[in-house]
DNA sequence: CCCCTTATTTGCGCCAGCGCAAAGAGGAAT
DNA sequence: ATTCCTCTTTGCGCTGGCGCAAATAAGGGG
């Protein structure tokens, strides 16, 4: 059953689509739903169809040859992730996206964005801004890494993932649903040490950890040891 | 003396411009030379150029509130930097563009740029492979910092200048004109570390190291670093 | 309600890499 | 040649964070 093609404005790319256009993508798009724990795409596949998230969570993320992984970005609902491919030719996709809840995503031909670009500047122009703030987080992100205590590291990505997907609950707090694995592929560091950093800020009262689960009790309090000055 | 607008080919963004389009470009640029060390434009400033640099040889940094400097990227002969401003509005430089040694850079309206890609889709088709290269090599760089020790980032850096700037010598060697200091700021470690390990690789023959100065007298021993399965 | 699986915590030992400090080396300019 | 400045090397001590291992906790399914 296709979605609401309106619904597709949503997608900060089709914000200034017409209603004809969306239309014309959402003909275009087929479903696809993917369990929990389960792939959209490898790294290293043909990047035929790019992809919105409809209904999910997913993260983007880079294999290393050891297995390891490193988390790259978090989708969230009317994300459109998988996108690059539409620029290049014969493209293969530069991460994995895995599923990390049961999930369900438009998958649309590529090749259908990039003929449907040639004709509406507005499609290259949002997807450029896409584009520039992908760049720009990687960038920050990346400076972090290379000059940032670990503690800090895992401050902001709270602070980011608060930004973008924190439910905030009625006494103010705000909820956040990720293992310790996650969040340690989203700062750089190892699960042990995520545990060891929520363990000392639940004893300063910060932070309430669960299984899964963050419960940010103090959030300028995690601002502070982000922005902190001294070191 | 404005420069001949053919040499714009080689500005990859712009390869496949018409003549006339590269003499309207030209027409519109202005010459900027800028001494070794001082600065094309500072992070934060309003993006009000973009810039295609035309001899020397410059980086794009970002520094932290304490000043440290992480090295995003290096910037040789027709290379075009600072051009993320020309996609949002009244944006500012994510970034600072830093000259290594004089330099000499043409600068564009950000403005400009925009009104040409409104009527020309080549543009924003070739800005936007530019932009996905810089994401996918942020990618690999940030996963490379997040899971990788140090000898081997330093074997990809050079590997990488290799690729992009390297001078092969009559005897297969190649050489890169870098201070410590730049190499530890492209692979996020400190001057020290980086010559420790070059001090180690040229007692086992792979490097010869000058000053400001790097010869690799054996590629593939430096590949082997950087690929070596175990660990 | 119990069992099984998966996530989390924490003690412990270890070491890669940091960063100070001081000495050494290379160039450029006079 | 001499001087000066900047870049580089290296000894030394230190510590942040890693990662194993084992115990503990929290769900979910039957």
């Amino acid at each position: 059953m296709p979605i609401d093609p309106m619904n597709l404005r949503k997608v900060s790319v089709f914000q200034n689509a017409t209603e004809n256009d969306l239309k014309l993508i959402s003909q275009h798009a087929i479903e696809r739903s993917v369990e929990d724990g389960e792939f959209f795409f490898f790294q290293g596949d043909p990047a035929e169809y790019f992809y919105v998230l409809i209904s999910g969570r997913a993260k983007l993320m880079q294999t290393t040859t050891t297995g390891q992984q490193v988390n790259l970005r978090t989708i969230s609902e009317w994300q459109m992730f998988g996108a690059l491919g539409a620029v290049r030719e014969n493209a293969t996709y530069p991460a994995t996206a895995q599923a990390m809840e049961n999930s369900t995503a438009l998958a649309v031909k590529s090749d259908y964005l990039k003929e449907l670009m040639q004709t509406r500047p507005y499609l290259s122009v949002e997807l450029m801004k896409l584009m520039t703030s992908y760049i720009q987080e990687m960038q920050e992100r990346y400076r972090e890494l290379a000059t940032e205590k670990v503690e800090r590291r895992i401050a902001r990505v709270l602070l980011r993932l608060t930004a973008q997907m924190g439910v905030k609950t009625t006494d103010g707090s705000i909820e956040l649903t990720f293992t310790r694995q996650d969040l340690a592929e989203m700062s750089g560091t190892t699960l042990y040490t995520v545990s060891r950093v929520l363990s000392e800020w639940e004893r300063q009262g910060l932070v309430e950890a669960g299984r899964e689960r963050v419960l940010i009790r103090k959030p300028h309090g995690v601002v502070a040891i982000a922005e902190e000055l001294n070191q």
